[in-house]
DNA sequence: AATGAATGAGTCTTCATTCAT
DNA sequence: AATGAATGAAGACTCATTCAT
């Protein structure tokens, strides 16, 4: 269809260069179409972005949920691990998806940032609790701020992991994908070996 | 002086708006001059732009320099953590050439694309040369690999700082610098620990 | 048609200024049209003006074809007069194409260069061959070498009909013109009286 | 000196891209200096360019008037030829200038028009001053008329051979400058062979 | 559903010129 | 005698957008 083209195209344009760089006339050609006919689907420029943007986001959170549903029964340290992969391999095999994150992330033009802010909130809210329900199936015992710090551990590590596939390429991103499941592994044990943090260790 | 008044101007613009974004006539206006003018100190936007880029990466360096001379007599888990706190330092106080940097590392401007990659290069052999040295003066009983190992989960660690800077408020940055110590020294005291590293663990 | 209004433009502002002198915003004025909208039509300047140059030479090619249908079948007095007569009219006629003309015969730019000498080349060798085989239907005998030559001395002269046309006033014109018939007459005369130049003057 | 450079400089620039296309900035170049200093010497670019104007046309006159100075005793025949001889010359060692001619010749603007149709004013006066007297000098009884008429008709092959040294290369010229002397022996052969034209031949 | 033709606003850049030094 | 620094005006060209078809 030729309005997915469309946002197949400013995607692509999006993130190569930017806002201002991506031009409806090159968008246009990507998609086999003339700019005036653009029009036909899009009202502006900053609604075919902003529909682009949001496919972006979607499909990332689709990515993600997919994961969930599939492992969200799995052992803490393998849950981890999978989404550790799974963010990778995401943003590996939708490189421009992932470039023109990484540009509208700081974007000056107001509605993408609303957009953007929006979506980190609502993406963050459901992470949050579907891996607080993971984490709590396996080990009821556990601590609210206990697991939250995990949670922000995983997070914390989950951003490497991202910056790593942007400037890395696939064998430095799988050598980095190792090192956050280790270090991931790591913190898990010490917070579950301690004990201290388990609510009612009872005797 | 306008020259440098005009690489502020343009990496200012540039890491609001992206290479094609940054005009000119804004950059011009922040200098305090006009547009015709810049064309005295600088052939052309590529070039003017190539010089800010340039700035910043400079910019960087010096940073990352100065505090290996304060600390480069600490032991490991201090030096790690105050490049850890340099890290996020030298980002959130220059955050418009924080900003640039993230716009660039996917710039399509062959020439961009090459000054960084060029840079990265520079910047990475520097920095394993000096930990690896730093290191070596407290544990001179390491293995060559152990140590290069290291260094990388270090800049695994210090990749997840980074994207932290970029999209968190100053409480989560904090946070952040808190979890990477914390990972940091976790991860070197079961290196440490381990014993097994070690190259003559004779008596 | 908008397109061949701004070729027409383009001719009369480049006879009178040359390439850099004829601007795209006067060019437009001239065609009833805004600057930008000669970009719908063209490429750029270059291919704009490389049309209107183009448009000048097939111009001229055809003048002269249209003679030599014409006056193919008269006697070499006649024929040489009528030629030189559509030299003049041609070029008096066309007064922005005559100055398009001189201007861009030493054009440093390397596509009219180019545009120019191959159609030199072209009209000449068009040029020698009609007069060849015109010249041989009324004088069978002649040598080669002899037609050639004749047809050197008529081009000469030409060239200096065609200067008259450039720095004269209509009267000044009219007087080159008889001179010119006048002195290749009489060097045909001359040619063809001395009976030497005939192949088989036998009997 | 400087001003001499810049004169010089200035001509090539215009023969190569007419008045718009020779920039001070390019002139300067070439002299050795920067644009600013152009100022020192010449009030503006027109005041520039109108004196290298009259440097060509300065140039031009002394070439013929040495020509003629060396060679107005010999015969009408050979004179022709060495000022033939002398236009080929004069064209072919100073390129720059000849092509500089060729553009202003139809300048648009004016007061380099004026320029030139002042100096062919005055330079044709002077040559039908000289050639008259140096004609009458070896044939004292030829009318006024045919005198005229015969100036005529070398101004006209001068053209030709002018525009030949235009838009041939060496072996060109040296080709139209011997059909240059042969049309116009032929020409004076005619014309003083008729007799008729001779005044008064009384006896 | 798509486009040809057109344009106002703006982009980068050049140019002739100025003026204090 | 020469230039560094600066600029208003203009140049070629691009861009998002419109509108009749």
């Amino acid at each position: 269809m030729t309005k997915d083209k469309l946002i197949r195209a400013a995607i692509n344009n999006f993130s190569k260069y930017g806002y201002q760089g991506a031009t409806m006339s090159n968008i246009a050609k990507d998609a086999g179409i003339k700019p005036a006919s653009i029009y036909y689907f899009f009202e502006n420029k900053e609604e075919l972005i902003r529909e682009a943007v949001q496919a972006i986001l979607n499909h990332h959170f689709a990515s993600m949920k997919e994961t969930f549903y599939e492992k969200e029964r799995e052992n803490v340290n393998v849950l981890f691990s999978e989404l550790f992969g799974k963010i990778v391999l995401h943003h590996t095999e939708n490189e421009d998806e992932t470039k023109a994150y990484v540009i509208m992330v700081n974007s000056p033009i107001s509605n993408i940032k609303k957009q953007i802010s929006d979506y980190l909130h609502t993406y963050n809210n459901w992470l949050v609790e579907q891996l607080t329900s993971s984490i709590r199936r396996h080990h009821p015992d556990l601590e609210e701020a206990t697991i939250s710090e995990m949670i922000d551990y995983f997070i914390f590590i989950g951003n490497g992991l991202f910056w790593g596939v942007v400037i890395h390429d696939k064998a430095g991103i799988q050598r980095n994908l190792t090192q956050a499941s280790h270090l991931m592994a790591q913190y898990v044990t010490q917070i579950l070996g301690s004990g201290q943090n388990e609510k009612q260790q009872g005797h």
